[in-house]
DNA sequence: GCCAACGTTGGC
DNA sequence: GCCAACGTTGGC
């Protein structure tokens, strides 16, 4: 079973409401490598949910796969943000999953402190200049940010 | 709000 | 298929 990172403005979605809703789609993810991680997730791997454009940004909880990837129907609404009109009618260039909710940190562990912990070396969000809204993460990675977030 | 990083597009 | 221009992400 695979780990991710997940990336989302909780301006707009964030772990509260993941909680409240107890499961989302997972819509508007807009380049083709973090598609294609989307497209790999299988049900019942573990997402950990992190807030960008936060104060501060980090790893705010973890949600799990529940449904595999599917075309997102937000290519097609031209109501929407997440609108393409190159999109092709097949559905066949963007992908949503459904993500639920596991639970919610007792602490958002920050970006600052996973770029400062040796045992985090490598972890593709710390990356100078990652702006990958979707990627894998080591297992290692994984336990070791959860530890850190259910410390009070 | 600034700006670095970098993915994507399109001209050639 | 190269590469410059452009747009976007996201930390700070």
């Amino acid at each position: 079973m695979a780990r991710w990172l997940a990336k989302s403005e909780p301006d707009v979605y964030g772990i509260d409401d993941l909680e409240r809703d107890n499961s989302t789609t997972w819509e508007g993810v807009r380049n083709f490598t973090a598609r294609n991680f989307l497209r790999a997730m299988q049900v019942g791997d573990l997402v950990l949910f992190y807030h960008s454009n936060a104060v501060p940004s980090g790893v705010a909880g973890v949600g799990r796969v529940v449904s595999t990837a599917s075309p997102d129907p937000t290519q097609f609404d031209q109501a929407s943000d997440y609108y393409d009109e190159t999109a092709p009618p097949d559905g066949s260039r963007w992908s949503w999953v459904t993500v639920g909710f596991v639970e919610r940190f007792s602490r958002v562990v920050a970006l600052a402190e996973i770029k400062a912990d040796p045992q985090l070396e490598g972890i593709e969000v710390a990356r100078k200049g990652s702006r990958l809204s979707v990627c894998g993460v080591s297992d290692a990675h994984f336990d070791h940010i959860v530890a850190l977030g259910r410390q009070s």
